[in-house]
DNA sequence: TTGTAGGCGTTATCAT
DNA sequence: ATGATAACGCCTACAA
């Protein structure tokens, strides 16, 4: 049977009062009789028990604040779809959570809604921008007690708890593994990325261009564009490229804009020549894979950044354990388990 | 606020007892009385309260059967430690682990074992064999309130209560087309199996032909070989083959053995013109991937196997939700992530 | 058939 | 500084 704080009351002749006020560090307990519990709840292995945590946690009535970029950006649409089921599970514990989407990368904007969710939250789940006003925000937060989660995006010197997302580096290294073996390890590749100004399409790319240097030096980088996450760019800026380098014969899609790529491509005649390797299963990517123009997709489990994320800021709040980063783990898709 | 039990009561004048007979169906409650709190608890959009029923469930001491065919096996290492981290959050509803293996697939041996836990288990996780003394002992279990849930390998005709496990067809579609891409559709293939006596070995074969079929009709099976799980039968067998079909392109393994037939190939001096593609993630298909002999592996996220089943199982004692089938994704595994 | 009361483990409040 | 008690939501034995 497991050890509860009322076995460790009696073993140490003190009420359970004083129990939990030692092991949850809430002072007023003499160090004699603390250091006697804390002595008792090793010796006996205590472990609390999450269920009686949960109950009583149900009269705290937490909120968690969630903010993201999402607005009109496919890829979070699973996002969401996972903090939905983190959601769920969390109810019962009488955890809330307040979501506010924004669109575009504005700091003003991000900020404002950081002011306002202030006062109401005792979590913040942020999507942040990498820049240094949102970093002085976090700090503040933290400062204040309300400890920051970063998900999807980093924030650097942000000094936020934990980070949930995906590392952009290794990304990049396993699309180029994709494209090594699809090529034999031979071909001239365009880079269509989203915007140099957003810091994972730009470890994406590093990560990608140093695999081939170390492992397949016959594959080179002959064009990189962008297009800004949009698929009339990505379609015009594809087609110019194409002419500018008739050679290319592999496609790397570091973000959005895929569609328009891939009907760049498509118009081009030379589709069964240009191996195309994509990045996230989103609508478009699955709808060109279909076609046969997208031939594999490097995926970040968007469902489980925003379920871990959730879990992650309940289990601080009414378990108060330390989260630790979670890195989601990089999936290949193909034909024929896109649809999984 | 969330909607309890002790609100639906009181908002039926009724007591907490009638409202828990009535929504857990125990019965001895008058039908109009049950009716008008059925209703109710529909109109609050009652859910109940997990960390209540949880710490409610705790005196009932729940004991979850386990056996696996896992001796030797290392695919089973990370069903296990999937196993474990669910009996850490089950823990806390004071529900136990039971878990027995046994080695190879002796049906009389686990025929024995059904036997021994019979009595001491309320629910009954089961790698079963497929053959029909199991599936009437399965029978057996579900007739006499005991529910079982098949993991990994599936039985058939044992109306167990529900399957955690992979889609055998899904995984050969996957690998065949993995290798497409590989081979640019064109190769004489050698099959590694297990052994034709197992089901989900053979269903793996299928599909990886169906889909040579459907989509790669240049994609030749030349021969197929057993090495029943063993590295060295895999290696001879796999020398044989390869003295018989000097045009093999490219060997999909389909169970164990891999290490086997990876020496066989890496012997043969054709290891740079023959494309090998493998099943799950273990020690000796990373070790053979990393000397790249094999260019790409399907898995099964066994460890979400073992995790998962042990939630449903405690999902359905605590709070009597009956479990869906889970059928795991089929994860491509290349170099680049496969340490991942 | 229905209600009451106590307990599961933890925490907060109030009294000492 | 410490203890006693009630409460969180649910379940169950027992009483009525």
């Amino acid at each position: 049977m497991a050890v509860t704080i009322k076995q460790i009351a009696e073993e140490c002749n003190v009420s359970r009062g004083t129990v939990d006020r030692v092991l949850n560090n809430r002072g007023r307990v003499r160090d004699e009789i603390a250091a006697l519990v804390r002595e008792k709840a090793e010796e006996l292995g205590y472990r609390p028990n999450m269920a009686g945590k949960a109950l009583a946690a149900r009269k705290k009535n937490y909120v968690i604040g969630i903010i993201l970029t999402s607005e009109g950006v496919e890829f979070f649409d699973e996002v969401l779809n996972g903090i939905h089921k983190g959601q769920e599970e969390i109810a019962d514990y009488g955890v809330t959570l307040l979501v506010r989407s924004m669109k575009g990368y504005h700091a003003e904007r991000q900020l404002a809604l950081m002011e306002e969710m202030k006062d109401k939250v005792q979590l913040l789940i942020l999507n942040g921008i990498n820049e240094e006003r949102i970093a002085q925000k976090i700090q503040e937060y933290m400062r204040d007690g309300i400890p920051v989660i970063t998900i999807n995006a980093d924030v650097e010197n942000s000094g936020r708890l934990c980070y949930v997302g995906c590392d952009f580096n290794a990304s990049g290294r396993t699309a180029g593994g994709i494209l090594g073996l699809l090529s034999g390890g031979r071909a001239t590749i365009g880079i269509a990325t989203g915007t140099v100004k957003v810091l994972g399409h730009n470890q994406r790319i590093h990560g990608f261009s140093s695999l081939c240097k170390e492992r397949y030096p016959r594959m080179k980088i002959a064009d990189i564009i962008e297009t800004n996450d949009d698929d009339e760019a990505g379609y015009e800026q594809t087609c110019l490229m194409l002419k500018r380098y008739p050679e290319i014969s592999a496609i790397y899609i570091v973000a959005a804009g895929a569609a328009g790529v891939c009907r760049a491509v498509e118009e081009s005649g030379r589709a069964a020549s240009i191996l195309v390797v994509a990045s996230d299963n989103t609508n478009s990517v699955r709808e060109w894979m279909k076609k046969g123009i997208i031939r594999a997709a490097v995926c970040q489990n968007p469902y489980g950044q925003g379920y871990r994320a959730v879990q992650r800021a309940a289990d601080y709040l009414i378990q108060n354990i330390t989260p630790t980063d979670y890195i989601a783990k990089n999936e290949i898709r193909i034909l024929e388990n896109i649809d999984e």
